[in-house]
RNA sequence: GCGCCCGUAGCUCAGCUGGAUAGAGCAACGGCCUUCUAAGCCGUAGGUCGCAGGUUCGAAUCCUGCCGGGCGCGCCA
């Protein structure tokens, strides 16, 4: 619909570049939009007013010129020019009817298109370290990337999720010494007391422990004094934590050699990844795959990405360290690479990364980060520009985090402490489908307060059920449709259409037809919420419609285009929930 | 101190990338069930779009400066 108006404004354009009254190099944009009021007609432009300038005359003289040559086109009913310059359209009643038959031919299919030209994207999304469950603060993630992945594939990108799995570094040394140090303990509870106040803490760890000892006996036990000799139960007060921790690691290697440490460190990976995977498997999240940070070492693929670097003369030493020279490309400051004890840092893998993925040939890479990564972004920018790659094609969406209230009471969220609520507990306690479409209801980029008392006590008065209260609706006019004898004849029912005179069904209709739009703009705008408050105003418009009017009528024709309509309402609610992430009951 | 995000109804948020009289949901108040699910519908009330300038036919939206809130500024990951 929106696109025929298009066409015709295009026609009109170009013959008014051919009659010279534009000029003839002009590349107008036409932006034509859906009316808020409804006294301005179904869609207006604004061209005239943009383009007055160009055509040098006035904006409502120029919308005269422009509407004298549209073309002419029987589902416009009017033209209006209003205001400054606003040309407005109204189209013929019986221009909407014909989004029903297609709706209800197209099905599943129908809202989808074929924008992204099948164009390979990469959305990478939640990658947290698997160091711990996910919590809610990744659940967002979660949410938002697998949208947005779906999204883009509804319309029609060849897209390709992944996690990129931290599989390496020392947080991941820290969770083997904290399994460890676990282990430890239940042969000999003392070592409890000297567990350290920074290591991990949540009882997920104590559990690998136990499986740790149940299969493995005292395969790993070693005394309190072997392992704590010269080093202290705890840092002092004021001490160095991190310089503590790290002296229970190097002991814990030591202690256990290379193949018993592989073993526990591999464990507790294994156990927390498979955590991981399950709970975002139950949470409707899937991946393509599940990118090892490791083995980017283990394929040379850091080396090369550091050499490439060197190679191009961004790379100098300083205090026995290598630097990146990344404020040659903005960055605040130059970042380190390889440090000055030979190992290389978190940020050269993550160069690494990036370049093997624009060497997969991705038209777009979509990096989906907790907002407090923000001050990453200028530096992997940099990285790609130096290494000779199209920086543009990369494209970082923050997610603000989600702040958890309990009881009007800000909880503290950390992984190390053990004290966050997982998200896990979060789709136990409100449901996958609400704690799916909650935290998609919001832009990515705004705060949002997540009070979980009020998810819980306010679960019927989450949008969500609203939503599906009108899928389930539809459903149930259907069961009482043939619970009173009657039939549905769909055919019958669209050449029917012309029935469908009431206001309610005219703004049904309007809706149902802006669909495909909505799911363009919130896909290529990465924003699902755009989706969500769609959904939510056709549900009101089918509610609304079920209150004012009968649909199970005597009256054949009217019933069966009735019908039609909400049907077709159905679907597309159907389809919308679906992107989401988001169950559509039959019944509720 | 520097950088990024946010500031719109009592609360939580939209506002179609600069358009016409700024909109929803909760909460409040008043109506609607012998009729397809009242998890619903209709109505009323509620605003100096943080503040002050600027840009233009036109600003909640763009630019500048303040104010307030969040986050980030490691040879951690």
């Amino acid at each position: 619909m929106k696109h025929q108006l298009e066409r015709l404004l295009a026609a009109a354009i170009d013959s008014l570049q051919e009659d010279g009254t534009l000029p003839a190099d002009l590349e107008p944009a036409i932006h034509l939009e859906r009316t808020r009021d409804r006294s301005h007609g179904d869609f207006a432009t604004n061209l005239a007013m943009t383009l007055s300038k160009a055509a040098k005359c006035k904006p409502r003289d120029l919308a005269d010129k422009i509407v004298a040559a549209l073309p002419a086109n029987d589902s416009v009913h009017l033209v209006e020019i209003a205001g400054p310059g606003f040309i407005n359209f109204t189209l013929a009643a019986n221009a909407w009817h014909s989004v029903v038959p297609t709706v209800l031919s197209e099905a599943e299919q129908y809202g989808r298109s074929s924008v992204g030209m099948n164009k390979k994207v990469q959305v990478e999304f939640v990658s947290a370290n698997p160091t711990g469950p996910l919590h809610v603060g990744h659940g967002r993630g979660a949410a938002y990337g697998a949208t947005v992945a779906d999204l883009l594939e509804a319309v029609g990108f060849n897209v390709h999720r992944e996690y990129y799995v931290n599989d390496a570094g020392r947080q991941m040394d820290i969770l083997a010494t904290s399994v460890w140090l676990r282990y430890l303990e239940l042969g000999e509870p003392e070592f409890g007391e000297r567990f350290p106040s920074n290591g991990y803490k949540g009882d997920y760890v104590q559990d690998i422990a136990a499986t740790l000892r149940r299969d493995h006996g005292d395969t790993y036990d070693h005394s309190l004094n072997e392992v704590f000799d010269s080093i202290p139960a705890d840092a002092p007060a004021g001490g160095d934590k991190e310089e503590h921790i790290d002296a229970l690691i190097e002991r814990a290697k030591q202690l256990l050699g290379d193949n018993r440490y592989r073993f526990v460190f591999e464990l507790g990976l294994n156990v927390i990844l498979d955590d991981i995977r399950d709970d975002l498997e139950h949470f409707g999240v899937r991946y393509q795959e599940w990118y090892s940070e490791r083995s980017l070492t283990d394929k040379g693929k850091v080396m090369q990405a550091i050499e490439k670097l060197k190679a191009s003369g961004h790379l100098y030493e300083q205090e026995g360290a290598l630097w990146f020279k990344s404020t040659d490309f903005g960055d605040e400051k130059d970042r380190v690479v390889v440090r000055d004890n030979g190992q290389t840092t978190y940020f050269a893998s993550d160069i690494a990364y990036h370049m093997d993925k624009m060497e997969r040939g991705y038209e777009r890479v979509i990096d989906v980060w907790g907002a407090d990564h923000h001050g990453y972004v200028p530096r992997v920018r940099a990285a790609l520009q130096a290494m000779g790659e199209d920086a543009g094609k990369l494209d970082v969406l923050l997610v603000q985090f989600a702040i958890l209230y309990r009881g009007g009471e800000k909880m503290q969220m950390s992984t190390r402490s053990g004290e966050f609520v997982t998200l896990r507990q979060l789709r136990k306690e409100v449901g996958s489908d609400a704690a799916r479409f909650f935290y998609v209801m919001r832009k990515c980029e705004q705060h949002m307060d997540f009070d979980l008392d009020l998810a819980k006590s306010q679960s019927n008065d989450n949008p969500l059920y609203y939503i599906q209260y009108a899928h389930a609706r539809v459903c149930s006019v259907m069961r009482q449709l043939e619970e009173k004898g009657f039939s549905w004849n769909p055919k019958q029912g669209n050449a029917q259409l012309g029935k469908l005179t009431e206001q309610h069904e005219q703004l049904l209709l309007m809706s149902l037809s802006k669909y495909p739009e909505v799911l363009e703009s919130a896909a290529l705008n990465h924003e699902p919420h755009q989706l969500a408050h769609f959904l939510r105003d056709l549900a009101n418009e089918l509610h609304t419609y079920y209150n004012a009017h009968q649909f199970i009528v005597e009256d054949a024709a009217l019933r069966d285009a009735r019908l039609n309509l909400i049907n077709a309402t159905r679907q597309v609610l159907a389809n919308g929930l679906q992107l989401l992430g988001v169950s559509a009951p039959e019944s509720m």
